[in-house]
DNA sequence: GTTCATTAGTTGCGAATGTAACTAACAGTG
DNA sequence: CACTGTTAGTTACATTCGCAACTAATGAAC
């Protein structure tokens, strides 16, 4: 029986339209162009990044809370501090109340960068924004907010 | 003159409304979701997935053309595809037209892996999909579609 | 045929990452 | 007080990643 054999036993995934697929690499593409900005003009990775942005927008935290406000693990929040700190961009005070946690804020030298890296950070987004008419970005917003949700979901039976 | 230092010299950026931020998130969470199916059954990673994938929707490919088809630095492909043969689930055949080039194709193990994955990869898309409606689903792919070229048009210049 | 540029793919290396284990501090129980 | 459990944060370790440098093969120029 000189037969090809029956390939197809499912039918193919096409891999450039599964939505988890075409999420990560969106995301990674935005993700680098952003991250050569930071680097750039002032050598922070995107954690340092996100670290700075949530002080600048929070004044005092600790490091607990820039993580669970930038959805970072801890140790990458702890290594992003300690750099930051290293470089005198951001202060401790320990919680005299609590041995246990510390309270960070910018320095000057760090709001400096928060300063000089918020408006490029906001022409960035909008001119990605700008391929996308008002309405199609609050579409935008409300489908990401579904699809974390569902994500999250997922994360916890799987 | 004991007035309050004026911080605020820049409007702060709110961090988890910020659309690169966002897009990292959900990407991430839905990765990371996905991932354990992957791992759980197979004990395959992400970039392990993409290669079997790519390989079950065309047969037989160049590591290089893997790469294009499914966004991956060579690196990645590379030891990924190393790590699948050594596990006998892909098959390496050298163009005798090119030596430099080799024709990769999934085994017999590799499709059983494959033909595992797809249905249980589409549920999990399904279930991420049945946050939205149809017709959320096709703007937002729309939208993905126009976030990646801007965002790629961006990797040239900054 | 020899030289030079290019290409497919691999590997060395440093940087970044998450898990798990750890330290130190707190809080509650007795 | 001692004992137990929990929490904030750090560190050790193994893994992953991408850049850059490399090898080997091809192709084009002459």
């Amino acid at each position: 029986m000189n037969v090809k054999s029956p390939k197809p036993a499912v039918s193919p995934i096409e891999l450039e339209h599964f939505l988890p697929y075409r999420l990560n690499v969106v995301a990674e593409a935005v993700s680098r162009a952003l991250a050569r900005l930071y680097e750039k003009r002032h050598g922070t990775s995107i954690a340092e990044w996100r670290v700075i942005a949530t002080l600048g927008q929070y004044e005092r935290m600790t490091a607990k809370d820039i993580g669970a406000h930038s959805r970072m693990h801890k140790t990458k929040v702890s290594r992003a501090v300690a750099r930051l700190e290293e470089r005198q961009c951001l202060a401790r005070t320990s919680n005299e109340q609590d041995m246990r946690e510390a309270f960070l804020e910018l320095t000057d030298a760090g709001r400096a960068i928060y300063d000089d890296l918020v408006p490029r950070a906001l022409a960035f987004e909008q001119k990605l924004s700008d391929a996308l008419s008002k309405e199609e970005q609050a579409n935008l917003d409300a489908l990401l907010c579904k699809l974390e949700v569902s994500a999250l979901d997922d994360a916890g039976d799987a």
